[in-house]
DNA sequence: TGCTTATTTCATTTTTTTTTGAAACCATTG
DNA sequence: CAATGGTTTCAAAAAAAAATGAAATAAGCA
């Protein structure tokens, strides 16, 4: 219903926004999935990485077609991986964001909040496996702690990697 | 139907191997579904990867009480990432298999298969995005310069990155 | 405070993914 | 070359994930 912003403000071609557009959100509905997100949170980060303005929930969802529960839902995950943050707009009672676009920041917190969670209980688990293994004399010990061994080794790893691979991605 | 082979060859305990198994299972079913696959992938390579000896299809969906589709199935993505591989055993029409446990193949092969093709469908549609912008007159010019010449730092560090870890986790 | 607009929540619906089970296919062997 | 055992395939069922829409809540403003 409400009328379309960037026709109105824009004097260039409105044509060669939207097709930056489109390219923006397919490349990150694809990313984001890459990492386990739902298309809605993917087409959303997408919206707001080649918009030089921030967006309004409302905007946002009218833009790609999709409910306002979605959006707000989309919106809220997005937060919490600090991937967008909201700019305040003088004369506006409505949020507006604003994509991060530091993806060093993006990656750190997801891998922060997603993977090494994993690697904790990882940890734990690791741990009862050598207790079940020293309590009972097991035939093939010597295969099963080999086995636990490398699942060890496969942790610290990662946990050691990870956080120095969010690092190095600062762009 | 058939016998279960471990309780007869083992004197040992059967429980605290059933213990291993059953974290094992559980280690690898979160750590597949990390990867985006499904949970019966995660359930076998679990199963295989604390079996002492090659295992059958069908000892495999009994094990796990799946049915023999998805034991099918899931081997059959196992052994499109190299993650399992097959043993022969002389006088036995089934096929048996083992759990690949250099997770360093497993890893690269995921990243070669899973990741890089998107960085490369990636490269062709950053280089897309510079035709659009560079015919048309648009405003902000600059910041869409900005945000498309991030994009192109972040899948330039990923395919540089993504390559050099997956030798890193030599283990 | 009451009114209006913006946002969140959540039960329901829709869509997508995974599993099942049975039929088709293959391969070995008697 | 039939018969049996093993494996794959695939349509249908089940389960899981995501999106919707409407009701509840919050928040700014008169």
């Amino acid at each position: 219903m409400a009328p379309d912003a960037s026709s109105v403000t824009s004097t260039s071609s409105a044509s060669a926004k939207r097709d930056l557009e489109i390219e923006s959100i397919d490349f990150f509905v694809r990313m984001m999935s890459l990492l386990g997100l739902p298309r809605s949170v993917g087409e959303i980060y997408g919206l707001l990485y080649f918009s030089p303005k921030a967006l309004p929930m409302d905007q946002i969802a009218a833009r790609l077609d999709i409910s306002i529960g979605s959006t707000s839902q989309g919106l809220k995950t997005l937060r919490s991986i600090k991937a967008i943050r909201s700019a305040y707009i003088p004369g506006d009672r409505r949020d507006h964001y604003l994509a991060e676009s530091e993806f060093r920041r993006l990656f750190s917190t997801f891998i922060k909040d997603e993977i090494l969670p994993h690697l904790e209980s990882a940890k734990d688990r690791i741990s009862r496996m050598e207790k079940v293994l020293d309590s009972e004399p097991t035939e093939e010990k010597d295969f099963y702690k080999i086995r636990i061994e490398k699942l060890k080794r496969l942790t610290q790893a990662s946990g050691r990697l990870l956080p120095a691979l969010a690092k190095l991605l600062k762009l």
